[in-house]
DNA sequence: ATTGCCGGGAT
DNA sequence: ATCCCGGCAAT
């Protein structure tokens, strides 16, 4: 998406001159706060007229037309970004609104606009910048008002001196930080999100700071978002929408789809979705895939395996290196959360197809695989017992949205069971799978999530499987018996593990190798019983 | 505690 | 593929 052109056409926020009301012909200068369009029904003042709505120095708001006024010092520049900014003023047709409300919109937009206003500053030059005044009593009343977001850019745009050749990498990244907000901003709700940047300080540095004050660090891309971050470990409870993630995603992927392009990126957007939109709102197809990082008290949620292993990586892990280097270890400390907006009993039914093996949250305790995050900072003792508890994590998310349904997909191998074959014995060689001699067994094996969209998992059949009463018609004690199991039936069944004990075969109630031969004439037994698999020899 | 055997590692 | 074993669950 062209981030800068779009950004380039807007004026809000630029500094102008207009003429001195008192005609003694000192210019005065202005921050454009808002463009209204005359349209076609004020036909004297010809097509399009513009009208600005600029904040002076001395904190009154006055119009001014297209003409009275000029950007910068370089009046024929103006006119170009002027004319053609009309279209992101929401002050038209809202004229009579509370200025905070539109200007809360405005900002939004805003913020889409600071790099534009770089640029317009570059050409503004400092000469405009310096004639700004002291700000003293009244003028602080009047701006108090103003949008904070709106103070923001103009903090940046007219207190920082960016010279050109700066612009590469940081440039960059806030072009990127700035797509994702538009994109975020128009996707969400229109709560106001307040920014946080003290206001106070904005409106002192605005006039009449123009080199000290806000300092950009890293174009704000880490600083600005960092509040989610500290607030986000100590609360677990926080509200997280996934929602906004879900329609933030979207957007996102294009620039996941390179080399990550930076920390601050993933950090941000599972900050940004953490503190975005309090609200979530409802999605139609809002089956969306999130990684929750299950390291204790952290909980946080990104929206990208690659983020969520790299904060796992250098978070809590300690290490620097880049992905490359990833062992994968980070993959036990993560899960992924599948967010339904549907009602509960959708979800359910609409999930089976999607992901089969998605029903307990973490795996289960007693797994060896997933070790505690022993070499966390100083190892406080009572991590370990925690850590098994990690779905209880979940809990206060979904708390705090009760309308989505969460389901924590763990993806890990070694919970899937292996395909469910389905062998026939007795006539001689099965000649394949493709046999469809056993109606509706067969055939569900394969299934393939056609109606949901794109997902490529290519998930292993569920593990439920009833063992058919072991007909073993001819039974013969001969060893070379094969290694297959008589007649299991697989069925499939849409939550796989709710009936988990099932998964495993009852206990055979009849003679075993081992009972038969004991433990001394192992040799004698069958091969499975041998390999501690389950006897082929005395099946009951 | 014993036993069956699943899941997975080693070769 | 074969062999082995840790560990779970049923008994």
């Amino acid at each position: 998406m062209h981030t800068r052109r779009l950004v380039k056409r807007s004026i809000l926020g630029s500094r102008v001159y207009t003429p001195s009301p008192t005609g003694d012909g000192a210019p005065l200068t202005g921050v454009v706060q808002a463009v209204k369009q005359q349209e076609n029904r004020d036909v004297s003042t010809g097509p399009r007229r513009n009208v600005y709505m600029v904040l002076m120095q001395d904190g009154s708001l006055k119009e001014f037309s297209e003409d009275e006024i000029a950007v910068g010092f370089n009046q024929t520049t103006a006119k170009g970004p002027l004319r053609s900014s009309l279209k992101q003023s929401s002050w038209n047709g809202r004229g009579n609104g509370s200025p905070l409300q539109s200007q809360t919109t405005e900002a939004r937009k805003g913020e889409a606009n600071s790099l534009s206003q770089e640029a317009v500053k570059g050409e503004r030059g400092a000469d405009g910048r310096r004639t700004g005044r002291p700000l003293d009593g009244p003028e602080r009343d009047h701006t108090r008002s103003v949008s904070l977001l709106e103070q923001k850019r103009k903090v940046v745009s007219s207190s920082i001196d960016v010279p050109h050749v700066r612009k590469s990498e940081e440039e960059v990244d806030m072009e990127k930080v700035t797509a994702a907000m538009v994109l975020t901003s128009l996707s969400t709700s229109p709560l106001v999100r307040s920014p946080p940047v003290k206001v106070s300080e904005c409106l002192n540095n605005l006039w009449k700071d123009s080199g000290g004050g806000f300092t950009p660090s890293s174009y704000s891309s880490r600083g600005y978002w960092s509040w989610s971050g500290p607030s986000d470990q100590s609360n677990p409870s926080t509200p997280s929408p996934p929602l906004s993630a879900d329609s933030f995603k979207p957007f996102r992927m294009p620039s996941i789809n390179g080399p990550p392009p930076d920390d601050a990126i993933d950090e941000q957007d599972g900050s940004s979705l953490l503190f975005d939109e309090p609200i979530p709102r409802k999605r139609k197809n809002s089956m969306k895939v999130m990684f929750k990082c299950l390291w204790k008290n952290c909980g946080k949620v990104l929206s990208s395996a690659i983020g969520i292993q790299r904060h796992i990586r250098t978070v809590h892990l300690g290490r620097n290196c880049d992905s490359d280097c990833s062992d994968g270890e980070e993959d036990f400390y993560y899960s992924e959360i599948k967010l339904n907006t549907d009602s509960v009993a959708d979800g359910l039914s609409s999930l089976s197809p999607v992901s089969p093996s998605v029903l307990s949250p973490i795996p289960p305790p007693n797994d060896r695989h997933r070790r505690p995050p022993a070499e966390g900072s100083n190892g406080s003792s009572g991590n370990k017992e925690n850590h098994s508890h990690a779905h209880s994590n979940t809990t206060p998310l979904s708390r705090s949205a009760p309308s989505a349904l969460y389901l924590i997909h763990a993806d890990h191998a070694y919970q899937a069971t292996s395909p469910v074959t389905i062998p026939f014995t007795g006539s001689g060689s099965d000649s394949g799978p493709g046999s469809d001699s056993a109606p509706g067994s067969a055939a569900s094996t394969s299934f393939t999530p056609s109606s949901s969209s794109n997902f490529s998992i290519s998930w292993q059949s569920p593990p439920v499987t009833f063992t058919g009463t072991a007909v073993s018609p001819t039974h013969s004690r001969t060893q070379s018996f094969g290694e297959q199991r008589p007649q299991t039936i697989a069925v499939l069944s849409s939550p796989p593990r709710a009936t988990g004990s099932l998964s495993r075969k009852s206990r055979g109630e009849g003679k075993k190798c081992r009972k038969v031969y004991g433990m001394e004439n192992r040799d004698m037994w069958c091969t499975a019983c041998r390999w501690k698999k389950a006897c082929q020899r005395f099946t009951d």
